[in-house]
DNA sequence: CACTAAATAGAACGATCGTTTTAGAGGAGT
DNA sequence: ACTCCTCTAAAACGATCGTTCTATTTAGTG
């Protein structure tokens, strides 16, 4: 079989994509070696070939899809914790926040580093990133429409909190201070509330 | 004399800063290489070692302190245009769109591509990049509070545009597309509208 | 058991990386 | 003319990069 199916041992495919997605969203794509990936997932240098031919290339992609995933997961799970949507958004910021503090300011969002400057010289990698965004944006735009209101609107707002907590979470990583993610957090929830 | 003087001619250590500063906004700080940069430069590799004896990373330094003062005479300049401080910062997500359009989406901010992956191994980027960040919020707060805002709101927002206006623009770069930086500029203005 | 395919293991390749070192060219000051 | 100092020029270094290649081990099927 192909895909990876739901055993219990973690899969060496699965252990490589993990270690790929978190070692670029701390050093970037071309600040990542395939040795370091490969020591890092407890893999052999020829596995990580023999599950991505396509090389460091189709590892980010797949490294970016993950990330994708795992920040739509936390989107979602977030976003529904709280009844106001803006105090949702909020909540969120927080959430971010105290991660990355608790990582000790090294894991900021998991595509945005991978994705930057490989983005211009790899269009599978870009298109990956472009995807990313737009599945974000779907979700809180679901959310914020399931609270009533009109699909321009949830539409332009989610398109702004994606963005926004984007920005918000490089600036609190390279400022090493939760700030920049509590204040835009408190602005959009404002900024959302106001449309009521 | 050791600090750059306003002559006629540009000099090579002016050159060498500019040509770094373009590579690592389009490329990172690990996708440029020296060689490259002095290529481009039209200077020779001594010449780099001998302008920046630290290397690379005092060059990353020079190239992300050029990025903040672009970007901070681009703010200056740009909120100054027009009076309604929150009709300026929509009107400056449009022109932060149209270069990004101009250049093919390869010239996005010239701090966040440095500055990300590498931050966490030199504390000497990363210092220089939150730099160019607190600057940035003062000038967007001192701007709102030239228009009649209190401090403490102006530095809110402040804080709340750089961060949009950083995500929005890696967002509208990975996705090619105006749209995010276009939008977010809308909502900020109705944000920043809100406060008076 | 034999046969086959998947997965692991690591040596080897050419290329490029950042850096160091040494040598030469151009002017200014005495 | 001679010296000092800035700047240019390029060779050379060890290290690491992504990739390819060849064996070896493991697991599954007849």
């Amino acid at each position: 079989m192909s895909t990876a199916d739901g055993s219990g041992a973690t899969g060496t495919r699965e252990r490589i994509v993990l270690a790929a997605s978190r070692l670029m969203q701390r050093q970037g794509y071309d600040g990542t070696g395939i040795k370091q990936i490969s020591t890092e997932a407890g893999a052999t240098f020829g596995s990580v070939y023999h599950f991505f031919p396509g090389g460091k290339r189709e590892l980010a992609v797949a490294a970016i899809r993950h990330g994708d995933q795992e920040f739509g997961d936390f989107l979602r799970e977030e976003l529904d914790r709280v009844d106001d949507p803006a105090e949702a958004v909020a909540a969120c910021a927080r959430t971010l926040a105290a991660g990355l503090r608790a990582s000790d300011w090294t894991d900021g969002c998991p595509v945005t580093a991978t994705a930057l400057g490989s983005a211009t010289r790899a269009p599978e990698i870009q298109q990956a990133a472009a995807a990313a965004f737009e599945r974000w944006r779907g979700l809180v735009a679901e959310r914020l429409r399931r609270s009533g209101l009109p699909d321009a609107d949830a539409r332009e707002l989610a398109a702004t909190v994606v963005s926004a907590l984007e920005g918000a979470e490089f600036a609190a990583q390279v400022s090493r201070s939760e700030e920049p993610l509590l204040t835009t957090g408190r602005q959009l929830a404002r900024l959302i509330s106001s449309y009521r």
